[in-house]
DNA sequence: ATAATATACTTTGTTATGCAAGATACTAAA
DNA sequence: TTTAGTATCTTGCATAACAAAGTATATTAT
């Protein structure tokens, strides 16, 4: 996905295949975090990840110049891998914030048609 | 996609895979329709999606049971496929109602988070 | 008549991506 | 030195979105 076809025409096609990584964005942008604790956090709110959806995806966000990442040792096992915004992650997350709400606002939108008819 | 896994367990995860299925059941509960004019709906919200997307997905909806289809004739051109929830397709949207909501307020808590501590 | 245009449905091939499963690697403790 | 725990990465498969082309029907213009 191209962060200039986001930008364009169709927001909200895009932003419907981007939810997780929309979701990832959010994570990072409250705390640097790795793979794992991204999991989990997703895990506790309800949505499902798992290793190999996740970790491919955060290599595309960085190849897109969205995050970059650490290495800091773990107290207890490997090394883990810190990822964090970059300048054009944060700028990317403010413009999917705006995509969001549209979308929100689409589907209450095509709620409120068949509430009226009802 | 088995409406029995979306039941279940991973409910945001396949509402992150099926927003687009969702408008067109939510679509349809409105009114019957064709295909062009969900089309059309669907642009109106500026979520561009093309018949390549609509007709298979149209005729994957109607072979899990959740739409039925009668032939209908146009004023113009060809006859049409009015589309229509069957009962099973209205249970299921009710559901997705349901994991929609969940799905938006998962975004808004990870977004909190942020302003919280910013 | 018939050619051109508009509308509508369908199919094909490509590409992307989510996931299950397994592989690799580091650390600590038994 | 082997087991268990944590972590990252890879492979292969299935699904699905899309562009593009194909098929079919009806209307209008020539």
């Amino acid at each position: 996905m191209n962060i200039d076809t986001i930008n364009t025409d169709n927001v909200k096609a895009q932003m419907r295949k981007g939810i997780l990584e929309y979701c990832i964005l959010l994570i990072l942008a409250n705390n640097d975090a790795y793979a794992t604790a991204i999991i989990n956090e997703l895990k506790a709110a309800k949505m499902i990840v798992v290793e190999g959806t996740l970790y491919p995806l955060l290599t595309r966000q960085k190849n897109q110049g969205l995050l970059n990442y650490r290495w800091e040792e773990s107290p207890q096992g490997p090394p883990r891998k810190y990822y964090m915004l970059t300048d054009k992650g944060r700028a990317l997350l403010t413009e999917l914030d705006a995509s969001w709400n549209e979308l929100v606002k689409t589907i209450q939108s095509l709620n409120k048609k068949n509430n009226n008819l009802q």
